[in-house]
DNA sequence: CATTTCAAGAAGAAGGCACA
DNA sequence: TGTGCCTTCTTCTTGAAATG
């Protein structure tokens, strides 16, 4: 069996089955390979590696590599675009070590996690891939060791805020549920109990986004659906979304999409 | 009705600093 | 390291008017 989960900036595999590929490189991603259970011949740059469950690989771009399984085993691969890891690194270049030791266990939870997220979904808007791809990155911030996380030993930097992530997903929820009404920072600051001035920072780090553009992509996200879906007019559509003005309705549907709220509509949606 | 433009005020973003 | 505050700059909001 071959599950996969494809976004925009990564992939992940799950095999479960006999597989073998051949000697391959990724231009500009980073491969972690992590074996969930029985045993794998990993190649990396013609030296071949036996891997048991636990015992995970990180391949950078350019590294030529390939991998075989046999029955009765499973192999957990994560593909992702070299700019979307160094987020981990706040922007600076990753550095990862070679060999990781990974929670096979946790590892499968993950996956279970993020493949019911799909498709638990009606659908997958860009926010619901972007928080999707979220979560994959804080998994393997979590679980691999490299020079940018003080040192491999210590304390990935997200690790010690569940506390405050949990409020910050208590934030995300709240805006999804009232994003067509006036929102202020002071009042979403409040739900993550933070300062204003935190707050911000923190919303930023989790999310990617400022707290007010995180709020604008939902209304836009909303309006495209109702674009599609409904026959209201524009002006309706955007005062609906919780935008206060037609021309405010614009300017913000222009610059997210490229196109005019009557474009996108004639356009079917797309 | 859809779309654009403008101006003034409000709110948000981000960097830096201090403190526990 | 996490948090709060200040300052400065940028972006957004609001309301009105105009055009097709």
């Amino acid at each position: 069996m071959q599950m996969t989960i494809a976004t925009p900036r990564m992939q992940v595999w799950r095999i479960d089955e006999k597989f073998e590929n051949t000697p391959h490189l990724h231009e500009d991603q980073f491969q972690v390979s992590i074996p969930l259970y029985g045993a794998c011949a990993f190649t990396h740059e013609n030296v071949t590696y036996d891997l048991t469950a636990g015992e995970a690989l990180v391949q950078y771009p350019q590294d030529r590599h390939s991998f075989t399984i046999e029955e009765g085993s499973g192999i957990l691969i994560v593909q992702v675009d070299r700019g979307s890891l160094n987020r981990i690194g706040a922007g600076a270049p990753v550095e990862l070590s070679f060999r990781q030791s990974v929670d096979p266990r946790q590892a499968l939870d993950h996956f279970r996690s993020w493949s019911g997220e799909m498709f638990s979904r009606d659908r997958l808007d860009t926010l619901a891939v972007d928080e999707l791809e979220t979560r994959i990155l804080r998994f393997l911030h979590r679980e691999l060791r490299g020079s940018h996380m003080n040192g491999g030993n210590e304390a990935p930097i997200w690790s010690g805020a569940e506390g405050q992530e949990r409020h910050l997903a208590r934030v995300l929820a709240h805006i999804r549920e009232h994003f067509a009404e006036p929102l202020r920072i002071d009042e979403l600051a409040a739900i993550a109990l933070q300062s204003r001035f935190h707050f911000i920072r923190s919303f930023k780090a989790f999310t990617g986004l400022s707290p007010y553009q995180y709020v604008l992509r939902t209304r836009i996200e909303d309006a495209k659906r109702r674009l599609a879906e409904t026959d209201s007019t524009v002006t309706d559509i955007g005062l609906e979304t919780g935008f206060s003005s037609p021309s405010q309705f614009y300017r913000a549907f222009f610059k997210a999409s490229g196109m005019t709220p009557e474009q996108f509509r004639v356009r079917g949606g797309r």
